[in-house]
DNA sequence: TCAAATATGTGAAATGCTTCACAAGAAAAT
DNA sequence: ATTTTCTTGTGAAGCATTTCACATATTTGA
C-alpha cells in the first residue's frame, strides 16, 4: 500500500519541546547578560541538564553550532523561537474571569511573549460588560461567533471542573485547535485538538509523596 | 564495600506518580457515582491511559486487586492516598501576595486536599498586615522564624521571576524540603529539597509548537 | 459443581529516551 | 604554518518506560 511507503512525520517527544522552551529563556537571559556564543555545555549547566542532551534536542532541528565554538547566542534563541512558533504573536481567549482567570489576564508576560489575551467570557452577568485589562468580558453564549470573528487561535480555559467539559466542547465546535486547561479534571477533545492541562494539585501531590517517602525519581523531565 | 550491597531503595518514576494523582482523582468521582470496584481497563478509558499502565503502576506498591472483579474503590482510593502522602493534611506557606498568589489563597479545593495554606509573606508594605481569606500577610522578613514557628513543611513562591533565587535561598535555610514555584526562572536548590517549577508559559509554548508543526507527540505522558 | 468469562499481576519484549564516545571541524596558541 | 585545544554532531550503547502476553486467581452463570 502507498501509505506504508509515505516518509514518516519526524515525531519529536514532549521533553524536547520542553526543554527547547528551557533553552530559550536562557538564551533570552545569555542575550542580555551580552554573550555572543555559548557551548551545549554552558546551556546545559544553566538549565541542569547534560550537553549531550542540548545538543541531541538541537540536533533534531538542524546544526547550528560551531564546532570549538558553541552556538551563536542570538541566532540560536531566534532559531529555537521558529521552531516553538514564538516568532509571531497568537490570539488567545480566556473562558472563566475568576479568581485564576483574573490573574492570567493581569499577566503582562503572556502578552509581551506574544500570547495575547485578547478576549475573555464568562456566563455571569455580574462579570459580563465589565472591563479587565481593556478588555470587555463576553457572554459565554456568544462564544462560537466571536472566536471566529476575532480570528481566536488558543484558548485558555479557567472554568470550574463541573462546566469544564461543556465549555471545552463549545471551544472545538467553534474550530479551535488549541486548549489550555485549568480545571483539574480529564476533558475529551477530538485528535486534531491540542490539549494541555495545568494541574497545580498534581504538583503538590507529587511533593507529598516526595516527602513522605524520601523519593528520588528514576529520571528528572 | 558495604554501601555496594545495602538495599537499592525502589524509585519510582516522575510520570507513575503523576499517574498516581490521576487515578486517585478517577476514584474519588467513582466513588461518587456509587461504582464498588473497578477494573484496570475502565480506570485506564477515563483518564486515557492503557490497562496495562495502570497494572503496573499499582503493582509497584502492591497487589490491590481481585482477579476476575477488578480494584475496589474505596480501598484503593485510600490505598493511594496513602501512597502519595495525602491521608493526612499539610501546612502550606505562600510568599508572594499578588495575582496569583491570591489565585491560588483563595482556590478552596486545596485546603480541602488538605494543603492547608496557613502563612502569607510578602515584602510590600500595602500588603504587609492586610487580611487574605482570614490569613494576615506577614512581612517577608520574618520569614525564617515564622514558618519553624508555625511548623510549615512546604512554600508556594508567586515572587517575581527576578527575586525568586534571594526568596527560595531563604526558605531553604529556614529548613524547608520541598517547594512550588511559579516564577519562571531555573532555581538552584540543594540536592535534599524537592522543587516543582509551575511554568504556564512552557504549556503555551507547547501548543504553539503543536500548531506550528501539527505536532503528534511520540508518547504521551 | 463445573465451565466459561473476567481481570489481575508480572516476566519479557518492544519502544523510547538519554548518555556515551569519538570522528571531524573550527578556533586559538605557538 | 602547524599543533593543540575545544566543541559540535551523531551513531551506538545503555537505561527507563510502556506494552505485550499469559499463567493464575476469582467470579459468574448454568
Ligand atoms: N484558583 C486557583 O488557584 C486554582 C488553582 C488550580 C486550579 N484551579 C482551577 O481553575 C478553575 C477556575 O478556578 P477559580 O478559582 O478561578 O474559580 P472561580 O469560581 O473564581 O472562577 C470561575 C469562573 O468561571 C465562570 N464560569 C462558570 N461557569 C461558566 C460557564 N459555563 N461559562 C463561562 N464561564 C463560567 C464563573 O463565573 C467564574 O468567573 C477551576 O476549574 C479550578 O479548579 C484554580
Ligand atoms: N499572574 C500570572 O498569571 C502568572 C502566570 C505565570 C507565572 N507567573 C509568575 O508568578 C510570579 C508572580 O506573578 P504575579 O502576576 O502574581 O506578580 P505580582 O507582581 O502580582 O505579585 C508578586 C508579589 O510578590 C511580592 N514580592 C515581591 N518581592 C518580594 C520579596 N522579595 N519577598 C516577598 N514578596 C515579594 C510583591 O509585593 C507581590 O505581591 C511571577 O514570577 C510570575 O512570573 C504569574
Amino acid at each position: 500500500m502507498a501509505s506504508d511507503s509515505l516518509p514518516e512525520k519526524k515525531r519529536i517527544s514532549e521533553s524536547t519541546i520542553h526543554r527547547l522552551s528551557l533553552y530559550y529563556r536562557a538564551l533570552s537571559v545569555l542575550e542580555k547578560e551580552g554573550f555572543e556564543t555559548v557551548s551545549s555545555k554552558g546551556l546545559a549547566k544553566r538549565e541542569k541538564l547534560t550537553p549531550a542532551q542540548v545538543r541531541k534536542d538541537l540536533s533534531f532541528f538542524g546544526s547550528f553550532g560551531t564546532r570549538g565554538l558553541g552556538y551563536p547566542v542570538v541566532e540560536l534563541r531566534e532559531k529555537i523561537s521558529q521552531i516553538l512558533g514564538i516568532d509571531r504573536s497568537w490570539r488567545v481567549a480566556l473562558v472563566g474571569v475568576g479568581n485564576i482567570g483574573s490573574a492570567l489576564v493581569s499577566y503582562k508576560e503572556f502578552q509581551k511573549q506574544g500570547f495575547k489575551i485578547v478576549k475573555l467570557f464568562d456566563n455571569d452577568q455580574r462579570k459580563i460588560g465589565s472591563n479587565h485589562k481593556g478588555i470587555v468580558v463576553s457572554d459565554i453564549k456568544n462564544l462560537a461567533n466571536e472566536l471566529e470573528l476575532d480570528n481566536i487561535e488558543m484558548v485558555v480555559v479557567a472554568v470550574p471542573a463541573t462546566v469544564a467539559q461543556y465549555v471545552v466542547d463549545d471551544i472545538v465546535k467553534a474550530g479551535i485547535k488549541a486548549i489550555l486547561n485549568f480545571a483539574p479534571v480529564n476533558l475529551k477533545v477530538p485528535d486534531d485538538v491540542f490539549l494541555r492541562n495545568e494541574n497545580m494539585s498534581m504538583e503538590l501531590e507529587y511533593l507529598s509523596f516526595a516527602l513522605v517517602n524520601d523519593h528520588i525519581p528514576k529520571r528528572v523531565r
